[in-house]
DNA sequence: CCGTTTGTTCAAAAAAGTTTGAACAAACGG
DNA sequence: CCGTTTGTTCAAACTTTTTTGAACAAACGG
């Protein structure tokens, strides 16, 4: 990620792929905002191929285009399919699938909150409810106070977390 | 960060260090919120110790609370300033720099929007920018309506994320 | 049935990211 | 000055995540 530790340098992007010109640089767009989202590569990889391909395109080609395993494709479009990102196109007489990449913002967003952020924040809010309880214990009242202080505050960052995310699909909703 | 791709069982929380009850469990809500965020742990540990702490502490408390080495609470609290998600405590006669966490919701959200979000936002605008160049020089026609239609499609993504985070950080605001 | 094409799985290899710790610098008091 | 305390740096060690590739399963046509 370039993370915010580390100052080294990043990893070139291959050019063991078919890729060229403009696919290359989308693929390289996809590539960097996938991993703002905590993404892997190939996963924008991916993607960004979809994307910017003229027709839908089986995982083989794919696989050719990238230079990457048949594992990673196959995994990659996996995660896709599950974040709503990708899917599959019917009815061509043809026993390869085919994929598309599903291009509006309101669905790859809610895809993406519901896949990735909704489960963080309902585990989140399960140990919050025991946080409060721990701190229901604590002997001395003045400690007491602060923590429960401290835990009603995390509890509203949680719930405030909860009220923005469908206020923020409604926004980006085309 | 049992991420999308893998089915592996998670690292155990450690045991050696200081941590007792409420601080252990309110460290583990942390370190799974940075992870979210797609920060180091020893980020959401040093975070976590110092919100639950009444008192303000040291580089060298957080060392012995949470078993971690100097270097790495030197880094994780550089991060957290970069972030805005800690301060310094000013005008104790000390000659140590005691620590205390911002814990304002929006404060935090927009450290985390201004370092991590917009720079990744201002570089993918660059990006764009060229491939727009490059679409215009493709020479079939159909295919350049094409190109020129998915380009113009992640320009409105990124134009939108821009104006959302503002927006964001309004409705966040106490 | 059998060979071929298509796609999945998962253990092991590779890559990426994080933490450590020893060396160093800065600031201070005596 | 000198020893001590405090904190930083960064290469190497370690951990975690991702990718690979070989083995396998399913589906199909002939």
């Amino acid at each position: 990620m370039g993370s915010i530790m580390s100052t080294l340098p990043e990893r070139e992007n291959e050019t063991s792929s078919s890729l060229e010109g403009l696919e290359r640089q989308i693929v390289d767009v996809f590539v960097d905002g996938v991993k703002v989202l905590g993404l892997p590569r190939s996963i924008g990889e991916i993607y960004g191929v979809l994307f910017i391909s003229p027709t839908p395109l089986a995982l083989d080609d794919l696989v050719e285009k990238l230079g990457i395993s048949k594992g990673s494709a196959s995994q990659g479009l996996r995660a896709l399919k599950g974040l709503g990102a990708v899917r599959e196109v019917e009815g061509n007489g043809e026993r390869r699938t085919y994929f598309e990449p599903a291009v509006e913002l309101k669905r790859l967003v809610g895809g993406f909150i519901r896949e990735q952020v909704r489960p963080h924040i309902e585990s989140g809010k399960k140990k919050i409810s025991k946080l409060a309880e721990a701190a229901r214990e604590e002997p001395d009242p003045e400690r007491r106070a602060f923590f429960q202080e401290r835990v009603e505050r995390i509890d509203n960052w949680t719930r405030r977390g909860g009220q923005v995310l469908p206020l923020l699909q409604r926004i980006l909703g085309e």
